[in-house]
DNA sequence: CACTTGACCTGTCCGC
DNA sequence: TGCGGACAGGTCAAGT
């Protein structure tokens, strides 16, 4: 389920439930989901508090008491999931429906103090847990592009950005991270969508007008989704906190076949950038 | 150089 | 019920 509004919301019940609280204990189940850990990390690591949580892009970061910072994606299949001896927790409410970790898919579990569990689980072992040091941290952030839902990203910035890309379909430039950070499969074909635009359509073709309504179309879908907590697909409605429900109100993805919600017609499924790719043959030129 | 494709890994769904 | 293939929310290295 991550893109921006996925991670955000996830990084909010983060912060809201862990900032303060010490690490107690840290076990690993899958070698390869760590990235860059030092051999002593449970010297280096235990006794720390997590003093912040942020996000950038679609990574999660976790801001160490000594200035180490973890640097968590999730790729396609990671959960960020919080028990304690309560239950469950997102935001301050119990979850219904994940009851069973540790299981199979936890790759790492980090222990706090106050009875509060971190379990990272991820079914296609894509996603990651990196250490970083602080002062190396803003090398690895600036290659991303400016955050969407900011002031950062304007119709200038984004049309200046767009131009690395003049030869590109405007569905993978957007799927580029560094022309603009946060976007996925899902919210591109949301945005081309509410911005008239073919997903094939070449970078070079776009007028100003274009830009334009790219840029506002990005932040309007992007909002409305986070809003709704996300997007959750029906077997992932039990993972990191309440089932996000953007997914009702969704304008084209994952509706091929159905009727668009604005002319009627067919809504077409089809391969663009190597990514499943859904867009109305009438409302986008 | 710029752009596109395959690989990473595991699960699910669909047709035969 | 089994089997093969396509596909899945992301990102890179490798190939054209």
């Amino acid at each position: 389920m991550p893109e921006l509004p996925e991670v955000e919301t996830i990084k909010k019940d983060l912060r809201k439930n862990i900032t303060g609280r010490t690490i107690k204990s840290i076990r690993i189940f899958n070698k390869s989901t760590l990235r860059d850990w030092p051999a002593n990390y449970r010297r280096m690591f235990i006794g720390q508090k997590i003093k912040s949580v942020d996000r950038r892009a679609k990574l999660i970061l976790f801001f160490l008491s000594q200035g180490d910072v973890w640097v968590v994606h999730l790729k396609m299949t990671g959960q960020i999931v919080l028990k304690s001896r309560l239950g469950l927790l997102s935001g301050g409410h119990p979850i219904v429906g994940v009851d069973n970790v540790p299981n199979k898919f936890t790759r790492l579990m980090i222990e706090l103090s106050g009875g509060l569990n971190i379990y990272f689980n991820d079914v296609r072992k894509f996603g990651y847990w990196q250490f970083i040091r602080q002062k190396r941290l803003p090398v690895l952030l600036n290659k991303y592009g400016p955050e969407p839902l900011g002031p950062s990203l304007t119709t200038k910035k984004l049309a200046g950005n767009l131009s690395r890309r003049l030869k590109s379909t405007i569905k993978a430039a957007l799927l580029d991270q560094s022309i603009v950070a946060g976007l996925g499969n899902i919210y591109v074909d949301e945005t081309l969508f509410l911005a008239g635009l073919r997903p094939e359509r070449r970078v070079a073709s776009l007028k100003q007008a274009d830009f334009i309504k790219l840029t506002k179309s990005i932040k309007v879908i992007l909002k409305k989704s986070l809003i709704a907590r996300g997007t959750s697909f029906s077997n992932y409605l039990d993972a990191v906190g309440r089932p996000g429900s953007y997914w009702q109100q969704r304008l084209v993805y994952g509706r091929s076949g159905q009727a668009c919600r604005r002319c009627h017609s067919v809504i077409i499924k089809s391969r663009v950038a190597g990514r499943g790719t859904h867009w109305c043959p009438i409302c986008q030129k």
